[in-house]
DNA sequence: CCGGATATTGACCAGGCGTTCAATGTATTA
DNA sequence: TAATACATTGAACGCCTGGTCAATATCCGG
């Protein structure tokens, strides 16, 4: 039963969209090349082929879930409201939305954490991750503080940050 | 190299000890029979010996687990603090302490939370000890509350215990 | 239509896993 | 001391894993 070919980039997609799916049902300890390759309708020594070994896969499915949780999403209906602080606050509302209806997401999100504290090259990319998702809210807080200031007297643009990214 | 015999609960008690060092060092799912056993200095048949399957040691952790993070421990010397609020902060703050001391602990409690997505047993016995700690607390805030009716004007017990629960 | 490049398959390997169990050791009792 | 009960060991089993690789199928440019 010989497959068809197709492009690095499509292969490589389809087996991370496999490898979510099945991190999603077993977590990321259960996660199989053989369960990844099976679930996208491949062999598994082709998922080798694409991805050099199950490490590099799990990196890949670790940007995804990045992608999915930590990177901050500024929509163009967002965007387009009036009103610093009204934008602002629709902001949080959709991410804080965003996240409740990815729970998968979440929970591979905090699997990879654990695995952070036992992986240093996971725990350096979570880290970095979160960097810069602080570093986008801190962009956006510091223009509501300079926008209105009285809403936020004493509240340092770092402070708001800080309670903001902990949800 | 015969081992000399042990009365079932030291044996028992020095296997989970075992068994909670390398799942600290290496997540649950690292935890093996056989690394529990050579941590413990033992035979891994005399794991299975002692513990009828991987999944009752497992559950045996768990309960380790679940005693050094979701039990409310009152101490002597926090129970003899006068002043219901005074000591209720006391409490917290030996809480807060208690678990920061045990970050292994904590971090072997997500995991296991993270388990219970998959696991409907484990995550049962999550839910009642949770429920149990909810509990306690919920009596110490009712007592607050009796105490110092003012000083939470409109805050209901469930309410309170809610929030510290929560940390 | 042919030939080189490459994507794909599946058999195979070594190693680790949980579990079983006959053999052997140690403690206890008569 | 002899006999009984029980704790302990380690070899063995079947299974699954990540990884390798020769063979094969497919695609694409000449």
């Amino acid at each position: 039963m010989p497959g068809k070919k197709a492009s690095e980039e499509t292969r490589r997609e389809q087996i991370v969209a496999a490898a979510y799916a099945v991190a999603a049902r077993t977590g990321i300890d259960g996660l199989t090349v053989r369960a990844v390759a099976e679930r996208a309708g491949l062999s598994h020594g082709l998922v080798h082929f694409h991805f050099e070994s199950r490490n590099r896969l799990v990196g890949a499915l670790l940007e995804r879930v990045l992608a999915l949780t930590s990177v901050l999403e500024v929509s163009a209906d967002v965007a387009g409201i009036p009103g610093t602080l009204d934008r602002f606050h629709a902001l949080l509302r959709r991410e804080m939305e965003r996240l409740s209806q990815a729970p998968a997401a979440v929970r591979l999100f905090l699997e990879f954490w654990a695995l952070g504290t036992r992986d240093p090259a996971v725990r350096a990319r979570i880290s970095e991750a979160l960097e810069g998702y602080r570093a986008a809210f801190r962009v956006l807080t510091a223009e509501v503080l300079r926008a209105e200031p009285a809403a936020f007297a004493g509240v340092t643009p770092d402070g708001l940050a800080a309670v903001a990214v902990s949800f």
